[in-house]
DNA sequence: ACCTGAACACCGTTCAAGT
DNA sequence: ACCTGAACACCGTTCAAGT
């Protein structure tokens, strides 16, 4: 209600990102991904899709504003004093928003390019891993582990060599000390084994080895315990 | 080469379900699931996109056909006297079929009922999972935690609420005791608290914080042995 | 019985033209 | 500076018409 003189014509609200990926949002809530065209974005906002291209560069950018909305949904709690109520904490939230837009996993999935608020995240629950102690190599596997359980993160998201190599200069650029330390302290220490499927010095198949180790490790434990 | 009166025309093999899904898998290899439309399938295989259609329903059809394809891949172990090496073995058939197929993750994804195949390869996974001792309750819970490490399944697969209600009593009819006997096991003893996010018995968040706890106790046990 | 030409209702995206 | 009409090269799908 509050008018100033840049906002005087209320008659339509001029487009922007933020409004274009609001109401994208929206409409796959309401409608399902598959429903999700420039055409009705625009619609929505009492537009033509040919103007979205004003404020966004096509729809693959639509899709990655989309997921950096998820992300900036999940609660990322820093209170507690031990690290496993934290994460575990940001865990629950970062599934309540997937229940909350079902769209969500096919979305993350399809993004080939990680953004500055997803590499914030990360970074984010680096850092209470290690706080916590873990190693670097240990926080590594943690991180890949909890990621695909959470967020349904497949190796894809950070696989760096399928991206365009414009993309991922520019990435590797963002990811400062000041910035990342955390990010920063694991991928000094990971050792760069480039001849794995994946690029980014991981290894997908140990990767994946570790975490379904930890699950039958865990279901073991629980079939001696019901024995005993 | 050998030629017997039933396939004498040798010019134009004549379409057929399977034909159609070798090409689509295959188109979707080489080419990415966002080259995958009905025309090109068809130019593949050297005919128009209409012709499809006399064998299979649609391009959804495809879809279904073509993550059977991928659950036929997987190689399923029943040798080792140990549940847990078949499991793991199993899991890392599941991965490498994953890895050859880029694709599939977001196309089993966007699956709304489950085939007859998928059903048989978790009939399969049930039956270990008892032959080791577990109780229907943890049993339960380990598919579901499996499943979402594995294949990347998520709820929405087993939400057979959310499909058409002729499919689910489709579904729930060729579920026999003969033919299933350890997935009528299993749903006979869960607790069907219709309330829930998921139908189908199953309470997603119960089974999210199961499979995160699991990890989350892995993960503090081995940072209690590096402080040791 | 199986294949197809033409058509319909959609897509994402570009670009010159409008204000 | 921002919006749009017209156009292009695509989609999935139907259906009457061909063989």
């Amino acid at each position: 209600m509050a008018t100033d003189a840049a906002t005087t014509a209320t008659r339509r609200t001029p487009l922007s990102r933020d409004r274009i990926l609001t109401a994208a949002v929206a409409l796959a809530d309401k409608e399902g991904i598959e429903a999700l065209s420039m055409r009705r974005i625009g619609h929505a906002l009492g537009v033509e899709a040919m103007s979205l291209y004003n404020h966004v560069a096509n729809k693959e950018d639509i899709l990655d504003g989309m997921f950096d909305v998820i992300i900036g949904e999940i609660d990322m709690v820093t209170a507690g004093s031990d690290w496993r109520a934290i994460i575990r904490a940001r865990a629950m939230s970062a599934r309540e928003v997937l229940v909350r837009h079902p769209w969500a996993p096919s979305v993350i999935q399809s993004r080939t390019t990680i953004s500055y608020a997803a590499m914030k995240y990360f970074e984010a629950t680096l850092a209470v891993l290690f706080e916590a102690g873990f190693s670097e190599e240990i926080t590594h596997h943690a991180i890949h582990t909890l990621g695909s359980r959470v967020l349904g993160f497949t190796q894809e998201l950070f696989d760096m060599e399928s991206a365009a190599p414009a993309a991922e200069e520019e990435m590797m650029n963002r990811l400062t000390p000041e910035d990342f330390p955390n990010a920063v302290r694991m991928l000094a220490e990971i050792t760069h084994d480039k001849g794995s499927v994946v690029g980014n010095g991981c290894d997908d198949k140990v990767e994946f080895e570790f975490g379904l180790d930890l699950v039958l490790d865990g279901l073991d434990q629980l079939l001696q315990n019901a024995d005993a």
